[in-house]
DNA sequence: ATGAAAGCGCTAACAT
DNA sequence: ATGTTAGCGCTTTCAT
């Protein structure tokens, strides 16, 4: 009668326990937990009653280590701060569970020997492969690790072999900003840089390159910036201080686009009366009804998910060839472009 | 001669390869990779270099096996896009690691079903405990995980035997931000609620109970509103509108704040000048000088790491009792509030 | 200090 | 259709 209660923190049921319950070998019940059909109905109810009683849940580490693959792919992000990739680990996600793997996420949080540890540990638990979002490994550790197991990168364009890249087209975006403005009627355009952040020097040359095709390359002048949005206010007051005040200014990122509309906004112009703006990346400040940006959209969600297929398409086919996916950017026309005004020249 | 080169795709090594290596049993490598001291030091040599020469790398899925623990924390987010958790998750992420376990991020993407496996999924992989950060999970299924796994919730403020709680004083930082405006001469404060958002019932709670507090019960209006950008404009207008127009608007969160400030200013009104404003959160939204928003922090970066604190204590300690922490709020003052104007009353 | 052996929970031949 | 057996790569007694 004072049995005591039952041990607390007994440990999980296994295939055996299940095996006994409903009076089969434990392939019996391997069989109907992976779902194979040949097993008579019996037996299936008798082991799917028996699971639900003892509340089983299959060990996927036994199974990992018998099948020498876990059905995990790691992905090592960066940043998870930067907005950018969240919508990245979207695509990720949904591609993986489409095919029925898992994706587990970690980070270094900018650290780089964290990053390498993190990457370790992935290794570690037998990640069947890696997506790497922006990280901030270095090209051989990289490829050492390529090696031993398929790897994507996205958000740097390091052209390694065995690796998949997947990036967005950031000369084709910067030149989509260039030819709206011209078309507006815009001739002074400035950029303002991005220095050495991912995608910058691509920007810049695409800025530059669809400033000469428009036959403007007297016009350009690039500031220097760094992504941020100090950085983004610093640059436009450089240039709105100079003689010649540009009609357009293109910042590199949203976030230096956001620095620059306070700038134009200090110096009492409005936007995009006299000066328009755009930005680039169209992240969730762009939207902002308060700012409401031009931009340029990258398909973050669609990086994430070619990311992820790359290195299921490796897992699956070991002998495949890794590529260099590049996808096309978007315009997104909001409210700070426009003509330029006819004021007088100064 | 011509034999081929190396099968692609060899097998990692094993321990047995790094002991027949080593010319010792696998033991003693086991004994190395564990950092045992009782293995002689030219043991520890050999086992050493022969590791490193076959880039022997231990394999967490068989250890985890045969200790019938992963040293894994799974850690479920409901939204990686929410800018909240990210800092979150740096403090789980700093904790797991400080103490020797990784932490494994899943997402369900706001979908409740998707939720559902993904926590699933993190009890096959035979993860040591689990984190809920702001999962839409319902109560029922949280307990029944919780009799067989450790674990803390953040952000939602259930309270279940054996499950630990972290949460921001919602109540008391809205207090904070009354007091805030009481004493800088505000008197006719309004708030713009949060509806059914994470929170909001505390955060209209601490609101009306500080005006009564501060004797100014009569003044008390509740706004309705959702947390977004455009909700918040909406409320602002409605705000507005009426006759008497609040000295001072309360935004139970910095979005809706943004959405507030972009009415005012539609409606010419300039900040603080006309009107005070605050928000609730201080996400990089309320940093932005543009908005320069004055806010109110919530320690996240701090919950995070209690959260995992508290999964980890119930790991090791498997009879310990589940706690609720509360953590408290800190008042941000930047450019968005100062005292009322004495402009005349409508 | 080292080795031998058992076994973690499961899958995958191989029998029957 | 079912059961038996042999591992997967490691840790952990238990000897020595």
């Amino acid at each position: 009668m004072s049995r005591p209660r039952q041990v607390r923190k007994s440990r999980p049921p296994t295939i055996i326990d299940v095996a006994a319950r409903a009076g089969v070998s434990k392939s019996v019940v391997s069989r109907v937990m992976r779902g194979e059909r040949s097993v008579s109905p019996s037996s299936r109810a008798a082991v799917a009653s028996a699971a639900e009683q003892l509340g089983y849940r299959a060990n996927a580490v036994a199974r990992s280590l018998v099948q020498r693959r876990t059905y995990n792919v790691g992905v090592l992000v960066s940043d998870l701060h930067n907005i950018f990739f969240a919508e990245v680990l979207d695509g990720l996600y949904a591609a993986a569970a489409g095919k029925g793997y898992r994706a587990l996420i970690t980070t270094g949080n900018r650290d780089p020997a964290a990053e390498q540890l993190a990457l370790e540990q992935l290794l570690e638990l037998r990640a069947d492969g890696v997506v790497l979002a922006g990280a901030g490994l270095g090209a051989s550790a990289i490829a050492v690790v390529a090696r031993s197991v398929p790897i994507a990168l996205v958000g740097s364009d390091l052209r390694l072999p065995d690796v998949d890249v997947v990036v967005d087209d950031d000369f084709r975006g910067a030149a989509l900003a260039v030819e709206h403005l011209v078309e507006l009627g815009h001739r002074d355009i400035a950029l303002i840089d991005g220095g050495k952040g991912a995608g910058a020097a691509e920007r810049r040359a695409g800025y530059e390159s669809a400033m000469k095709r428009a036959r403007l390359a007297a016009f350009v002048r690039v500031e220097p910036g760094d992504f941020t949005e100090e950085g983004g206010y610093e640059s436009a007051r450089r240039l709105l201080r100079r003689g010649r005040r540009p009609t357009a200014i293109f910042a590199s990122n949203d976030q230096s686009a956001v620095g620059a509309l306070n700038a134009i906004q200090e110096a009492d112009l409005e936007v995009p009366r006299d000066i328009s703006l755009m930005g680039y990346d169209n992240t969730a400040l762009a939207a902002l009804r308060h700012i409401s940006l031009t931009t340029i959209h990258q398909p973050r969600r669609q990086i994430g998910e070619m990311a992820m297929h790359a290195v299921l398409r490796r897992i699956e086919r070991p002998g495949a060839k890794a590529q260099r996916h590049v996808l096309a950017p978007k315009l997104v026309v909001r409210a700070t472009t426009g003509k330029p005004s006819r004021s007088v020249k100064r």
